[in-house]
RNA sequence: GCGCUCGUAGCUCAAUGGACCAGAGCAUCUGACUACGGAUCAGAAGGUUGGGGGUUCGAAUCCCUCCGAGCGCGCCA
């Protein structure tokens, strides 16, 4: 058992031994930035305060000595400080049991959690419109998506996730206008995509030269194809691709729109049908079936989202959006209450934009104006783990403004390599030793207790929070939070390395065979925890580099 | 005009309402290689968390207001 769950166990038995109610919310046990505030710290008795009516440093007094009373081991000192906080002083012998977990649980199952219990969840992301390649935003909100997929299933989810694509309607219509435009050498038309792009695809366009349509669902068969291409290069994978087409087709928007009628939410006026989402709260009502008799987006969007839900049963369903769209969320969300279906189930995570700086010209990113910089540029220029760790290093509420200029020239200097370092390092002392002879002796017959460097304290502290970080990452719904630890894991080990020689010099001097037995089971730790956060970032773990 | 998302070191970003140090990286300055990879390490400097109010034992975090930025507000998708 971890010393964390250990901690909270005493915490609330000694809450009930005080006739409490240990379920206190907004009570946590965290490991102070102060060390002089011990290594575990509870507010409970300040939070728990306020309820019960108690001056929050008596009742913090009486749980410390109640807990002293009978302590956990490795416990050193339990005391009242500040407010009312409840500090732990631990020796250091419980970090020797964090060692053996991580080893013995590996990379598979060292920290896993069972927080989602199973529940199916559909993670919908990218979905950008069939209409051109890939700009860096929908890199930024693809490696999101497929990060919290990871760390979600790591969690205790069935997840699913999802590529929306939007191949019918008029942008359909536009992009076959352009590229027959493009093929007749004809200027293209204003609303149309004017990127360069569409005249390469026309080049090899063989079909007739009068059918848009026929037109624009070939150019985006090619387009899509090419996206899927471009994030399999930086390894965001999809299990489905839905098409926009085949839910129109199927029925299931006229279906969906009988439901809502069934509900008198729907009417007729001036030649078109609407939802009257603001019988619901809405700030307006909205189209479903325009005038000219063709489905709005909104209305195959609401039956697709009935198909999440209802058809094909997801317990929640997160959309992760650009920013851009974020004015379609009032509408989805009113138009899921209105089926019925509990908003509270929909999650629509918006992705900040992506501001692009390439030394001093800053453009605004148009797919239609064409004047965009795509995701395959950046993969080429930096290489697809740079693209995907430095997308993950903010959070996706957070607007970022890269610099091209500068990831390019300091591409070595990119944090990427800081961390990708690090785990070389350890599969170079392991190729060290294999050179030399040295054998890895079994773990139970190791002195892990010799490793009481501040150096190896402090990789191991670091190695005990990751469960925590992974929960506290998927509750969040910010992967970004695994790239921070997964730095700071680097970080210490460089520091370590730097200090504390595992093999020594050629030959074997400097460094004591236990001790060195006991360090290198640590690098093997700290490899395990490297290679579970990359995974879960979707960055390699190279062996050298 | 209304709405959404934001505003943290010179720059790019961290910090589930917590504690006399608000942290990293880059850039700047100074040190450390006859040890397993120096793509590293150690140190210095850098801040009124956009301004002002409020709630709280306690605020970068929550509420109000002002300023600033981005994005939305269609019978486009």
């Amino acid at each position: 058992m971890r010393m964390r769950d250990r901690l909270q166990e005493c915490i609330d038995k000694a809450m009930r031994d005080l006739g409490l109610d240990p379920q206190v919310p907004g009570a946590r046990l965290e490991r102070p930035a102060n060390p002089n505030y011990g290594d575990w710290s509870s507010n409970v008795s300040l939070v728990a305060a306020k309820t019960v009516g108690r001056n929050p440093r008596d009742l913090a007094g009486e749980l410390a000595a109640v807990i002293s009373a009978s302590p956990p081991p490795h416990l050193v000192n339990v005391e009242v400080a500040g407010a009312g906080f409840v500090n732990f002083h631990l020796e250091p012998g419980y970090l020797h049991e964090v060692l053996v977990d991580v080893v013995i649980q590996g990379e598979r199952d060292y920290a896993r959690s069972q927080l989602g219990k199973g529940e199916r969840v559909q993670i919908e992301f990218v979905s950008a419109n069939p209409t051109g390649p890939l700009h860096v935003g929908n890199g930024w909100w693809g490696a999101y998506g497929d990060s919290l997929a990871r760390v979600m299933a790591r969690c205790g989810y069935e997840v699913s996730r999802e590529y929306y694509v939007n191949d019918t309607g008029g942008q359909i219509r536009r992009l076959g206008m352009s590229l027959l435009a493009r093929l007749r050498g004809e200027p293209v038309p204003q609303e149309g995509y004017q990127g360069a792009y569409v005249a390469e695809l026309a080049k090899s366009y063989e079909g007739p030269d009068d059918d848009v349509m026929t037109a624009g669902r070939w150019a985006a068969e090619v387009i899509l194809e090419n996206i899927k291409r471009t994030c399999q290069s930086m390894g965001i994978h999809f299990d489905e691709w839905y098409s926009q087409a085949s839910i129109e087709e199927s029925g299931a928007v006229a279906q969906t729109i009988a439901i809502l009628a069934e509900r008198n939410l729907v009417e007729e006026e001036g030649g078109a049908t609407w939802l009257r989402s603001t019988k619901l709260g809405d700030s307006r009502d909205r189209v479903l079936i325009k005038s000219n008799g063709d489905p709005t987006y909104l209305a195959g969007d609401l039956a697709y989202h009935r198909d999440k839900f209802i058809v094909r049963g997801f317990d929640r369903v997160i959309d992760v959006f650009g920013a851009d769209h974020h004015g379609q969320v009032a509408s989805l969300l009113s138009g899921v209450r209105a089926l019925g279906i509990d908003p509270d189930r929909l999650e629509v995570k918006l992705g900040q934009m992506v501001s692009l700086v390439d030394g001093q010209a800053a453009g605004k990113m148009s797919k239609r104006a064409g004047n965009f910089v795509p995701l395959d540029d950046l993969i080429a220029d930096i290489g697809p783990d740079a693209t995907r760790l430095l997308s993950l290093m903010s959070s996706v509420d957070q607007a970022t403004t890269l610099d091209l200029d500068l990831v390019r020239q300091q591409s070595m200097d990119n944090p990427v390599y800081y961390v990708q370092y690090a785990h070389a390092r350890i599969a170079s002392i392991d190729r060290v030793a294999k050179e030399r002879g040295l054998a890895l002796a079994p773990l139970s017959q190791v002195n892990l207790s010799l490793l009481a460097h501040e150096r190896e304290l402090e990789l191991l502290r670091c190695l005990d929070e990751l469960p925590d970080v992974l929960v506290e990452a998927c509750e969040a719904r910010a992967p970004s939070k695994i790239t921070t630890w997964v730095r700071a894991l680097a970080g210490r080990f460089h520091g370590f390395y730097h200090d504390c020689p595992v093999l020594g010099s050629a030959g074997g001097e400097g460094v004591d065979p236990d001790l060195m037995q006991a360090r290198w089971w640590l690098v093997e730790a700290v490899r395990i925890g490297l290679a579970i956060g990359l995974d879960l970032l979707g960055v390699r773990a190279p062996e050298s580099m």
